[in-house]
RNA sequence: GCCGAUGUAGCUCAGUUGGUCAGAGCAGCUGAUUUGUAAUCUGCAGGUCGGGGGUUCGAAUCCCUUCAUCGGCUCCA
């Protein structure tokens, strides 16, 4: 016999061999019915399984992300069998579940291509197999088996991969007629695998190596339920619907013209407004944190970047360097905005007492991002960077980048950014000599970084190797509103710069000592962060950032002369206010402003004028009620003191 | 850059296998209407069907090429 226990601490005898799932049927017969794997002693495991030794044991419902995972696992497997049934001599590469679903890289053979338009019938197949109810079986393998199965199907990316592996520790699944190389765990069987949709095709680099062939990745999501599945697809719909690229162009925010070239946003006068209104509170944070805000120009010449090592790095993957007619001098556009603020800092000498110098500017910059790479706002070649430089002390790194942490943590909760996470970025140990600056050096930056995070009680997930050449840093990303994930704010210790530009300042002990620098932004730039505010707030922005606040809707045309009264008041008193005077019903009018995501509609007709009010109607929520045109506007002031002021 | 797809009026889209197929709705402009909380009615105008080339008696439709966009991959100082 042995002993099970289970995650409330009780425990219960079992014979030796038994199966989770058949543990679970014991249990209750409706339970084994809705899990889809355990973990047991830690490791996640197929529910088939026998277990020979006493044990933890978790049984995962469809809520666990390790149920789900097993899930759209086998799913993978499912439609890798259906589609060597229906592509003889199609080679596989690898299948896993992904976090919505699960993918399998195929090579489908010289020549042959699979398109979107193949999907339904993969799908089809998909379905006839599953319904046969094939159970996954494991089974441990030598690595010279393993070779042999796979060298004899022609299959070489599985050799490849199975040479890289361990003896030992080499299994493989079998479902019907389709055996694969594979950890697991899996399903017992296709049984639950009910409801299965095949979402796209794409090209995908054999083991993300540009070098290596593309294969053609095939992406899908399963559900138990086929509810659940219709639930998804319809997610994905209103995601659609918050796309920022879409919401950009019917709110006339910004827009990409080919002539102008691609990936060169243009700001229209709405969105011009909205990204003006966070840099100017933005700006106001700043000053009261005492950053000095400066200006510099959008080139620079090459020689800055051969300084500071930018040239030789990425010189060739850059916009290619402008020459004058006549001096022959070369400069190129600004990738970033760091060197010119290396010279500022340079420009005057600097104290000890003097330091954290702490600058910024909203600084717009320039990248080659290769084509197929742009995306709306969030990947662009031209953006504004929210860039500000901290230059410092090696004992006062802690508190910078606690008030840093503290700053973008307070401008996040005035935007509501609540979804986001923090990743902190180290070096790779066993690779030091990829990076520049003393191991004290970073082992002190990275011990900063991590405890000055945990002191502000940021949770962060600690990635190593992921390191700037220059330094450590933490990042703060966010998702889209179909769930891919962009970097925001980042917060970079830089060791590289201060020596290459011989940044200085006097200790007190009147010798020269080298300042440490921090790169940071909150926003990241303006383009992606306005792309991300978009998806958040679906275009409904709060009150302040809105470039119009209200609208003015006379209920004919015989009211237009008091709107217009109205309209200058509004106007006078900073409040941007449109008049929508088409001799048009009110509903209409109501409906278009409505659509246009403006915050407050104000209707005017006989009773208004008589009593000299407004009838106020909040977008998405309707009729507030009537007040003097003087009240609305110490109403809306003091809305928009409340939505910035923490 | 790579793989695949897409590209028809300002926007959203129809246009079977090449033969009155250049259309609709919304937006715009007209005129009528003068309206009380999410769509009043009338009429008009808008496109060399992304650009270029080719096949054909005939191309939005087929082929080539180019530009752009979309989904991914690689990349992201």
């Amino acid at each position: 016999m042995i002993k099970i226990t289970f995650p409330d601490g009780s425990a219960r005898e079992y014979k030796k061999g038994i199966s989770s799932l058949e543990i679970a049927e014991q249990i209750s017969p409706r339970l084994a019915k809705e899990v889809y794997a355990a973990t047991v002693n830690s490791e996640i495991w197929d529910l088939t399984r026998p277990i020979n030794n006493d044990a933890t044991l978790k049984l995962h419902k469809w809520e666990d992300d390790a149920a789900k995972h097993a899930f759209w696992h086998s799913s993978a497997h499912l439609m890798a069998e259906a589609l060597e049934s229906l592509y003889p001599g199609m080679k596989f590469g690898i299948g896993p579940a992904i976090e919505n679903g699960f993918y399998y890289d195929v090579d489908p053979g010289d020549g042959k291509v699979i398109t979107e338009a193949d999907l339904q019938t993969i799908e089809n197949r998909m379905k006839e197999l599953a319904a046969k109810n094939l159970s996954f079986n494991r089974r441990d393998v030598s690595k010279n088996e393993a070779l042999g199965i796979f060298s004899k199907k022609g299959d070489e990316y599985k050799t490849e991969l199975i040479s890289e592996l361990q003896d030992g520790t080499i299994t493989l699944y079998t479902q019907g007629n389709f055996t694969d190389l594979c950890k697991g765990p899996h399903l017992p069987s296709t049984e639950p695998l009910k409801a299965i949709k095949l979402l796209s095709v794409a090209g995908a680099y054999w083991r993300g190596n540009e070098k290596r062939k593309m294969l053609t990745r095939i992406y899908g999501i399963t559900f138990p339920k086929q509810k659940l599945l219709d639930d998804y697809l319809v997610f994905l719909e209103e995601a659609k619907r918050r796309d920022h690229r879409r919401i950009g162009k019917e709110l006339e925010l910004f827009t990409f013209s080919p002539k102008v070239g691609m990936g060169l946003p243009l700001w229209l006068p709405k969105g011009s407004d909205i990204r003006q209104n966070l840099i100017t509170f933005l700006t106001g944070i700043l000053r009261k944190r005492g950053y000095k805000i400066v200006t510099t120009p959008h080139i620079g010449n090459v020689n800055l970047y051969k300084i500071s090592g930018h040239f030789e790095k990425y010189g060739a993957d850059s916009f290619q360097p402008i020459s004058t007619p006549q001096e022959g001098e070369q400069f190129m556009l600004k990738p970033m905005n760091c060197p010119h603020h290396c010279e500022i800092y340079n420009a005057t000498p600097h104290s000890y007492k003097d330091l954290p110098y702490r600058m910024a500017e909203f600084g717009t910059v320039y990248r080659y991002e290769q084509s197929g790479e742009l995306h709306g706002l969030t990947r662009v070649r031209s953006f504004t960077q929210d860039d500000a430089h901290h230059f410092c002390r090696q004992d006062q790194l802690r508190e910078e980048f606690k008030s840093i942490i503290d700053l973008i943590l307070y401008v996040f909760k005035i935007l509501n950014f609540n979804d986001f996470t923090a990743q902190v970025s180290l070096r790779d140990p066993d690779n030091k000599q990829k990076y520049i600056g003393s191991d004290e050096n970073w082992e002190r930056a990275e011990r900063d970084i991590i405890e000055a995070a945990a002191e502000k009680k940021l949770e962060t997930t600690i990635v190593t190797g992921e390191a700037a050449f220059y330094g450590p840093k933490l990042d703060f990303m966010v998702k889209d509103a179909i769930g891919r994930k962009w970097q925001l704010g980042t917060i970079q210790v830089d060791y590289n710069l201060p020596e290459r530009f011989d940044l200085t300042y006097n200790g007190s002990d009147n010798q020269k000592h080298r300042p440490v620098m921090i790169h940071r932004t909150i926003f990241g730039s303006m383009e992606r962060f306005v792309a991300v505010l978009i998806e958040n707030t679906a275009g409904k922005f709060p009150l302040w950032l809105a470039p119009e606040k209200a609208v003015i809707l006379p209920i004919s045309e015989k009211f237009n002369v008091y709107a217009g009264k109205v309209l200058e008041i509004l106007n006078n008193s900073d409040i941007c206010t449109l008049i929508d005077d088409r001799s048009e019903k009110i509903g209409k009018k109501i409906r278009d402003s409505e659509l246009k995501k403006i915050p407050y509609l104000l209707i005017v007709g006989e009773k208004e004028v008589e009593s000299e009010t407004i009838a106020v109607r909040k977008q998405g929520e309707g009729d507030v009620g009537s007040m003097k045109i003087e009240e609305f506007v110490s109403f809306i002031n003091s809305e928009i003191k409340k939505e910035i002021a923490l």
